[in-house]
Parts: structure tokens; sequence; C-alpha cells
DNA sequence: GCAAAAGTGTTTGGATTACACCCATGC
DNA sequence: GCATGGGTGTAATCCAAACACTTTTGC
């Protein structure tokens, strides 16, 4: 029935890669390491590693992110899977791409394992990467994209108290579009944000006011009133 | 550096899986074939087989189509991977979903291989599936809702010359609403589809008149005047 | 006062909605 | 004629874009 015996299936191997992404600056940025191994060493690349046979994928995409650049505890979704049989040069690896959104504050990054550096390195400012990861990392961006046009996970990325300032920059960022701060202002007004007491400080003109989004009434509003989230 | 060796990691397997979509009887429907072999024999499943270690991945899915249903040709695109450690019995089986959109009348099915019946399954009416694949077509089902709002893939589904009636029924099945039929017209007035002078045949009612998706117009006004297909 | 960004109001045109109406065909 | 869907027009409403304007802070 197969070309091959049953067992000879068994011979494969497969990674997860780390696709994670966080704003600061007014830019959307991504975290790359630098390779300190063979193949492509000295690259930039995409923290990833191979899955142990017995480990389920989303656990070891975890842990793959925290041995390489110390983050812990990090949430992450599927993008796709690449799986070209040349890739790899050292047999067949099928890799899972997995992302996240992150607050790049709440982390400390710290190279470790074969990773020699960790950055943040801005979406308009990628280097050529090792391995098929240029293309991983686009395809992921594009994925982000799409979400972020139908989903609330801006916020995700934007500090816990935020203003509207630094929310409309992140989707001029990633649109590549500018946009009109009162129709900006009219349009997110659906949204279930909370506007708090508390203002910017120490700004050379008016403080803004700081928002947080409320994740909770944003599931209640989209479950008892149909509503979409939509930019 | 790894908790085991190096070679140990090349002793999984990967499988894809065909999650084909079509459209008749004003449902949206997907092919599923009965398996006449262990695990999960008599079960329904989606059409899908292991990879083997040389061989890429779509066309490993269009193979895999072949063998399973006698469907040639057909484009497939990637939908999402599945790699829980247990998911398959015969040991660490991480499959990648792919679905393509076809016109079922262009494609006569025919179960071979260990397929033991094949049968289009309309989308409302799918009895419980082999392994994981409950969760694999629902969750690809919902990847083909998303596009069809920002795609024109409808007219993947749609035979050559459709009505507009057709179409709007394939978006009403998808969506689960009523829309109204003027409306509906207008909305679509934006879309490059070619009227033919050709008409509904055999009909009790004043016959339709046959319209025609034009792709190429529609790769044109899409790049010319940044035009974004929406419903 | 000035620069810089926060924040709001108004107008306009285009899209969306609800709904009413006429048309062509088979029987 | 009548049942059945095909196909269109209109008016009310909502929404998005463009743009002008006021406010609050640091220096």
């Amino acid at each position: 029935m197969y070309r091959i015996e049953f067992s000879d299936f068994f011979t494969s191997a497969f990674s997860v890669d780390c696709i994670i992404f966080g704003f600061s600056g007014s830019k959307i940025k991504a975290l790359l390491i630098k390779r300190a191994m063979e193949p492509y060493e000295n690259f930039w690349a995409v923290p990833g590693d191979l899955v142990y046979p017995d480990e389920d994928l989303p656990q070891a995409a975890q842990r793959v992110l925290f041995e390489l650049t110390g983050m812990k505890e990090v949430q992450m979704h599927q993008s796709q899977s690449f799986g070209n049989p040349n890739r790899h040069p050292q047999g067949r690896v099928i890799t899972i791409a997995y992302f996240a959104l992150v607050r790049i504050d709440d982390f400390e990054v710290k190279a470790s394992s074969w990773a020699e550096e960790v950055s943040w390195v801005s979406l308009d400012e990628i280097p050529t990467l090792a391995f098929d990861h240029s293309h991983i990392l686009s395809s992921t961006y594009e994925l982000l994209i799409q979400k972020l046009k139908t989903e609330p996970v801006c916020f995700d990325m934007l500090p816990e108290r935020f203003t509207l300032n630094e929310m409309q920059s992140l989707y001029e960022f990633a649109f590549e579009v500018d946009m009109d701060k009162a129709n900006f202002r009219k349009k997110i007004k659906s949204v279930p944000m909370l506007a708090h007491d508390e203002k910017q400080k120490n700004v050379k003109h008016r403080p803004a006011t700081l928002f947080s989004f409320d994740r909770k009434d944003y599931e209640t509003v989209k479950v008892n009133k149909d509503y979409q989230f939509k930019m």
C-alpha cells in the first residue's frame, strides 16, 4: 500500500518557531536571536528549536522561547507550518510557527543556550534571517495585521494603560496609513475601554488621558449584542 | 544540550488532511470518506494520510486526495496543524490540514485505496469523525467563513456561470443570516462580474441572468485602485 | 506667548437598510 | 390567471472622511 515501510514514516523531526511581537517607540517589533551555532551561525533568526517526541506543541513553544530568551509564561497562538523538504540542512524538519503579542516592558530578555544575542527589531528593519525565517516572519506578520483588523489584540501589545495616540500609532504602523485623530477616536468609541483619572506625566503638552481595555466588558458586549470589533 | 540524542528527534511522522469544500443544493459541503481500515474503521473522516519523508506538503495533499477519492489537480491552501501527542494511536503524528474550494460538478469522486465510500456532506449534517477530524474540519470551516468575508473565494465553489441568487444563498448558508435581495445586489455591484446574454433554462419563473467572476478584471482593479473585496 | 499634542464639533457624500413594486416564465 | 422567483427604485438612516476649531501643558 505504501512505497516504504510503515516504520520509515517515523523518521522526521519537527520544531517550533516563536514569533513574538511587541510595540514600542511607535513601532511594532519582533524578538530575534543571533545564532551561536551551526547551521546559519551568526545569522539572526526567530527563536525556535526541535520539539521532543512526547511534547505538546504549544508547551514546546513556551519551553523553547524560555530557553533562548528567558521569556516566561507567554501565551502562544498558532501561525502557519512550513515543511519544504530542503528547508533544514540536517534532515526533514517540519516547523510549526507560533506567535504571541506581548508588552515589551513586561519582560526582561536575556540570551541563553545557543542564542548569542536577543533583540527587539522593528518590523521595518528586519535583516535577512536564517533558514526560511524571513518567510515565516513575514507571513506571520501578515496574520497579525489581519487579526488587528478584526480582533482587539492591539491591547496585548500596548501598555496596561495607554493613550489613544499610542493606540492610533500602532494601527498607523501596522496598516501603513495616516489616520485622522478625530475620526479614529469616533471609531473606537464602541470599543469597551476604561478612561482613568490618571493622566500622562512629564510631557511638554497637554497630558493625555490614560485608558485600559476592559476585556470582561468586551466579552459581555460581544456575546450579548453580537458586537464585532472592527478597524 | 538536549535531553535526548539528536537522532532521537527524527522519530515522528506527519500527515496531511484535505478539507475539500464545495457548494450544491444551497449548502456548503465537505468531502468525507469512510475508513475501511483500523484505526477508526468504519468511521467517517476527512481524506488524509501519511506524508513520505522526501515529499513536499502541498504535493502530498494532492497525492493523498487523489489516492482516496480520485480528485485530480486540486489546488490546496494551508489551514492549521494539529500535533497533540496522543492524537494518533500509532505514534507521534503531526497533521497539517489543507483545504480547497472546488466546483462539485467538475469532479467525479470515487472511493479507492483504504477509503470505502466518498460523500459530499453538508456542513450542517456532519457526523462524528475519526481522530480529531471533527475539530480539524470545524476550525477549517471557520477559516473558510473568514475568507468568504474578505476574499472573492465564493466563485471557486459556484459554477462557472451562476445566478446572483445562488451566490446569495451561499453567503446566507455560510453566515447563517437571511439577506435582502435588492441590497445584496447593490452590495456586489462593485465586484467585477460579467453578465452573460445566456439565461437560466427550464425554470418555472423568470429566468435569471447568468454571471461569471472576472478574475483578471478583479486583479487589475485590486492593484490599480486598492480595492478590497468585502461581504 | 508659543509649540505641541490633546481633544471636540460640523458638514458632506456615500453606503446600508427596509420595503414596495414591477417583470418574465411555466402551468 | 396565478404562483414563483427575478430584478429595480426610493427614502430614511447610518457611517466615514475631511477639516476646522478649542484646550492644556512646558518652557
